[in-house]
DNA sequence: CTGACAGGTAGGAAAAATCCTACGTATAGT
DNA sequence: ACTATACGTAGGATTTTTCCTACCTGTCAG
């Protein structure tokens, strides 16, 4: 079984946790640092932490480099086009959706304006 | 404490599941379907199945509505925006990595020896 | 070489997700 | 009213995820 592994499942199931997210975050937002660096923001053992950057690392979300006795962790945003066209589809539906057609959603109904920047 | 909630929590939560996924692809290219024609393609009983609906139900990714003695289940797109917010910030890092500035990251990143002093 | 530091790995407990069977409820058809 | 259909929910077993405490290796400083 396991015939195929389509590339977003690991993708998906990395940012299904707040915290890989958050990791992302911070690389994003203030670039490569080392372990500890990332590890102090959060509220749980070193060793948890290391595992969490394991599931980044091997959906290729993040990338590590020795720099002396630390590994400098850094964002690969490559693996998140994969998010990007898994969603694409669905585009238009919202789209429809906002134009005014069946409007029963409005669960927020405060997202009119995000999308005046594309590709 | 358990401050707030953010709207892609339950969205990534969601969508970390193949099966989840899939049913939302079913929806958007077949259109709204009742529990029995989604569950048939999956091989799972169906109350199982019927879990996998409410979670994605709970994330306002599907609605549904009576018809008769059968629900029709729809897909629900709005929410997906937050997921392409969400990805929004990380566009510009992949294209950064195309056009090959890979040190351009740790230009922003001013936190190559912060780690010289952590507690 | 020795000690201190950075960080990965191992083994296991606890929590959560996933799946099952059994049962409950609402509707349609007779 | 009675039965069959279409689902949801309850309770529980199994698997997976998450987190912990050791423990190990590699590197820098002296």
């Amino acid at each position: 079984m396991a015939v195929i592994d389509p590339p977003e499942d690991r993708i998906f199931a990395a940012l299904a946790s707040p915290v890989r997210r958050e990791v992302l975050r911070l690389l994003r937002e203030e670039g490569a640092q080392p372990v500890l660096g990332l590890a102090g923001r959060f509220d749980m053992a070193r060793p948890s932490f290391s595992e969490h950057l394991r599931v980044l690392r091997e959906a290729g979300l993040v990338s590590e480099r020795k720099v002396g006795r630390q590994r400098l962790y850094q964002l690969e945003a490559g693996p998140l086009t994969h998010l990007r066209e898994w969603l694409t589809p669905y585009e238009r539906f919202w789209r429809e959706k906002l134009t005014g057609l069946r409007d029963l959603l409005d669960d927020m109904g405060d997202t009119l304006d995000t999308d005046r920047e594309n590709t």
